[in-house]
RNA sequence: GGCCAAGUAGCUCAGCUGGUUAGAGCGGCGGUCUCAUAAUCCGCAGGUAGUCGGUUCGAGUCCGACCUUGGCCA
């Protein structure tokens, strides 16, 4: 039994950020466990390079789209390496072996009956000489009157509609006003394949049972036909028999899965073909992992197109939760939609790797990087806990005269524990719960922290050296331990502990029989030094940087003002009266008959949220303080503005009016004080 | 609007089929050690379990309503 194991294939027009770095982490967590585990898996993913966006973003630069996605593939490409992304083969949805499998598939499904024709109207830019996306219309919001609206949905009101119902409609390429125009297009017919869906998703096995609940809306609202074709100009796949259609690039894109498979055994030769995994009744188990915005493409239609071509239907699909920074959504205007180079030039991949698995579980649930939360715990955890274990070890016996022979009397209680472990530690890697895996080898690592501080080897070691190696040579069977346990998670730091104890790595292939004592006391150990360093929270603020344009926008938009005069000087115990405690902003709401007021409910820490007027309003609407993060004096006399008592004051830099910003207090607890 | 999921200490989460004083890690505070990357180890403080109601001898755990957050609606 193979298990092939893929990533969802990252867009071709942008490059790798953070929240890629999420499913790709954990997706080669889970390969290596299984490599280690002695599984055969073959690990895939490709760039997907096809459509519209991709062609406008090779135009833009002067390029064909083929020179374009080539060069983004070599820097997505370089990322997964550095990452130590351990993928068997990565490949391009614009290869000549997925041009072939998307002809066969499309090939078998119009034989089979299961493709349609229907005549459809489109906007059509008659500058641009195309059809347009919904994505590439603009105009005013029908429900909200909202401008520069795409054509599906208001980021306003959250209206959705369709394009022709927007008003003053424009093309996002030429700004010109679009013209409607009837195009026949190509048709899967889904709706045909419900009683196979159905009976897909109540398969246990294949997906998040909360999730493929959630899919039976779309069989109550009645599956739709799927439209698989696009009018050229179009990057993509020429649609066989036709004239000027081109596949839509959802169809190509999960086809990369098989056909970058394809390549990958002509490039190796341990497969005759793809079909050693895809053909229906292959003797294989097939594994996507995904983010949870695109579960129905692979739940609903990708399942469907491989019925319909006679292939394997996939075992499992994970599906995950996307990434926050500092509990919002990565954000370009806040700086925080972090890319991953720029993270590693300044960062070692070893630290997101471990962050990344210490919260992931096994659920579509979001995780966040908090900055101080990520500093905190990697140091804590992974170099102070796990790090300094294996580092106080092999110094204190590099000391000594080497291993003592094993002496179960002093480790057996030790290493027999930690080995109880690593049945729960393997199925929880298996389940993509690496939280829970993380959290295991984080207490083996603290009882060996604490056997070493109750024997005190460094101690005895005047007075019984050879009971001092003794302790140190148990000690070093739970190092030992960790070349397995931290392989799948920290490949880097498994190798370097492998190195300095002198040893290949242990595999929990190896663990699954295991028994104490796991270390040849013969041999002697290498030299020892700390894995890794401890991450410096000058280095971490830096991955946040405010987009330039902001920067360079400020001092156009505020001309030099003459200096304020100096205000006096104050003593220190004038400044330490002024009680500044760090809030979040819970509520805020317009005051009537006010321009400027906004009355805020602030969480101080105190139990009850303050009322608070703020001269903001100009400078902010309501709804964009709610979460934010402030500095409020807090014991300014209270006074009431507008009828309503105000008990304290909120910070802010700038003139006034329109000219301020919020003073954010940062990442902390409400009621921190601010000195 | 419809549907789905989640709401447990400052943060991230455990709590099996309802049953004694609700747990852990991180963070905070105090102490200890000094082998080690000022690391380790010991201890302390912090929770009206979103709200309200119901079932039950007994509910964080079951049911209902509501609130909040996130997501999906091709």
């Amino acid at each position: 039994m193979k298990t092939l194991v893929t990533c969802a294939l990252p867009y071709a027009n942008g490059p790798i950020h953070l929240g890629h770095m999420v499913e790709h982490i954990q997706t080669d967590i889970f390969v290596r466990y299984l490599r280690s585990k002695g599984d055969q898996v073959v690990f895939l993913c490709a760039d997907d390079t096809h459509g519209t966006a991709i062609e406008i973003s090779a135009q833009k630069q002067g390029v064909t789209p083929e020179q374009f996605i080539e060069g983004v593939s070599v820097d997505h490409q370089a990322v997964f390496r550095d990452f130590q992304v351990s993928f068997d083969h990565y490949s391009s949805t614009n290869s000549e072996e997925n041009r072939q499998y998307a002809e066969l598939i499309y090939g078998r499904a119009k034989d089979a009956g299961f493709i349609g024709t229907k005549d459809i109207e489109q906007a059509f830019d008659e500058t641009a000489n195309r059809f347009l996306a919904d994505r590439f219309i603009k105009g005013e919001c029908p429900n909200c009157g909202a401008r520069d609206q795409y054509g599906d949905a208001c980021e306003k009101c959250n209206a959705t509609y369709g394009p022709k119902e927007l008003k003053n409609p424009y093309s996002v390429l030429s700004g010109k006003t679009p013209v409607w125009k009837g195009s026949r297009h190509l048709f899967f017919q889904l709706p045909k394949h419900e009683a196979f869906l159905k009976a897909q998703l109540a398969k246990p096995e294949f997906m998040h049972p909360g999730l493929a609940a959630q899919l039976q809306q779309f069989f109550e609202k009645g599956l739709a036909d799927w439209d698989i074709s696009r009018d050229g100009p179009y990057f993509g796949f020429a649609i066989p028999g036709e004239t000027n259609k081109f596949f839509y690039v959802w169809l190509d894109a999960p086809i990369g899965y098989i056909s970058t498979a394809e390549q990958w055994a002509k490039k190796t030769g341990l497969a005759k073909s793809a079909l050693d995994f895809w053909a229906k009744d292959a003797d294989s188990k097939i594994v996507h992992v995904i983010g949870k915005d695109i579960v129905y493409f692979h739940c609903l239609f990708w399942p469907a197109v491989l019925e319909v071509a006679q292939l394997k239907v996939p075992d499992h699909v994970h599906i995950h939760g996307h990434l926050t920074v500092n509990g919002e959504k990565m954000s370009k205007s806040r700086g925080t939609f972090i890319n991953a180079r720029p993270y590693l030039d300044v960062l070692d991949p070893n630290y997101l790797r471990f962050y990344y698995a210490s919260l992931l579980g096994s659920g579509p649930e979001d995780l966040d990087f908090s900055l101080t939360e990520f500093r905190q715990r990697v140091n804590a955890e992974l170099v102070n806990n796990l790090g300094n274990l294996a580092n106080r070890t092999l110094s204190l016996l590099a000391k000594g005269s080497g291993l003592a022979a094993p002496n179960e009397a002093i480790g057996g209680q030790l290493v027999r524990d930690a080995l109880a472990k690593v049945k729960d530690i393997g199925e929880a890697f298996e389940r993509f719960d690496h939280r829970a895996a993380i959290k295991a080898i984080l207490e083996i690592g603290y009882s060996a922290n604490q056997f070493l501080a109750k024997a005190e080897p460094w101690k005895t070691m005047k007075t019984d050296p050879e009971g001092a190696r003794s302790v140190l040579s148990e000690a070093a069977e739970v190092v030992y331990l960790l070349t397995a346990l931290l392989d799948p998670v920290v490949p880097q730091l498994a190798e370097k502990l492998a190195a300095q104890l002198n040893r290949p790595r242990l595999t929990f292939q190896q663990l699954a029989t295991a028994q104490y004592p796991l270390l040849d006391r013969t041999a002697p150990i290498g030299e020892p030094a700390p894995i890794i360093n401890r991450i410096e929270e000058a280095v971490v603020a830096t991955l946040i940087v405010a987009p330039k344009e902001a920067v360079v926008e400020v001092p156009a938009a505020a001309p030099a003002k003459p200096p304020a005069p100096p205000a006096p000087e104050i003593e220190f115990g004038d400044f330490v009266k002024v009680a500044l405690i760090a809030g979040k902003v819970l509520a805020a709401e317009k005051v009537a008959k006010a321009d400027k007021l906004l009355k805020l409910s602030v969480d101080l820490g105190e139990g009850a949220p303050r009322t608070i007027v703020s001269g903001i309003a100009e400078a902010y609407a309501p709804e964009q303080v709610v979460g934010k993060n402030v500095v409020v004096v807090a014991n300014l006399k209270p006074r009431p503005l507008k009828g309503i008592e105000s008990r304290g004051m909120i910070l802010t830099a700038g003139s006034g009016g329109k000219d301020l910003v919020l003073l954010d207090a940062g990442d902390v607890a409400p009621g921190t004080p601010v000195k």
